[in-house]
DNA sequence: GCGTAGTCTACTAATTCTATAGACAAAATG
DNA sequence: CATTTTGTCTATAGAATTAGTAGACTACGC
């Protein structure tokens, strides 16, 4: 499952994302509109800012806005930033790799084997998925 | 990422599917063999048993086996058992559905039309994984 | 300089996961 | 039928993670 903040950041990219190139949106407009605790979001959009997706702008007038193309940004880079490890066990993942401690043979795992196959047609699923995806199957939807 | 309990529990079911029909199996023995606490490994044992999954036999010589055929458990149903939802979002969730706080208009939500494609997938692989291809796909190996 | 809005550090609260203790029940054996 | 072996069950403790809050600070615009 994914954690809150997670989904958090999803809902508050897509919000961004349909107000790509239209200036600086408020923390706190984006926690109202999508119901995230202001202060929670708060560093959420940090994190989001500091991985280069996000830009900010100061003072009056300012607040969030998508750094990038929404096709740039995909849900497989959100959860590694926001959860960490894709994979379902740590002896599969890619970027968070660590041995299992109960494998002694992890060439010849035949639970490895299934979670590698798990995790690749996630992977695959994940990458595709961009912001700019989304929006478009959001299909007649009129979302405030 | 899989609980630890899950984790326990696939690797106490292959060590039992590689001794289906030699027998009950001591939880001391699945325990030392497999580095499990040996309490904790019981009440999974426990669980695995009032799932059908395992029979178990009491005094002297007793201990757990497996019930159905190796063919039969596959790891959906474990990771269903011990750590519920296997989707990354209650709203997608078969088994165990909650509806998203945040989401209005479900229907069209395309978040969610992503996490239905990974579900998908991923009850693919892990329902065709039962515990004999996963003994056939432990190649060379041999296991204590 | 004043108000607005993001930045950053440090907590606290809540929840979930992992593990353990100990009393109890059933079966086998002599 | 008493003893030993091994599973059953309830309750709880400890650890780790996740979720949410507080408040001082910094930069910007007017």
């Amino acid at each position: 499952m994914l954690s809150k903040k997670c989904k958090y950041a999803i809902h508050a990219l897509v919000y961004l994302a349909e107000r790509y190139q239209q200036g600086p949106v408020h923390i706190q407009d984006i926690a109202e509109q999508q119901h995230i605790p202001k202060k929670f979001l708060e560093a959420i959009l940090l994190e989001l800012r500091n991985a280069k997706i996000l830009h900010s702008k100061k003072g009056k007038g300012g607040g969030y806005y998508l750094y990038r193309k929404p096709e740039d940004v995909n849900l497989m880079e959100i959860m590694r930033l926001m959860d960490g490890a894709i994979a379902m066990l740590p002896c599969v993942s890619l970027n968070y790799y660590e041995p299992c401690e109960e494998c002694r043979d992890e060439k010849n795992c035949g639970i490895r084997d299934v979670f590698i196959g798990v995790r690749d047609e996630t992977l695959r699923i994940l990458s595709e998925s961009n912001l700019a995806e989304i929006l478009k199957r959001q299909k007649g939807e009129r979302r405030v």
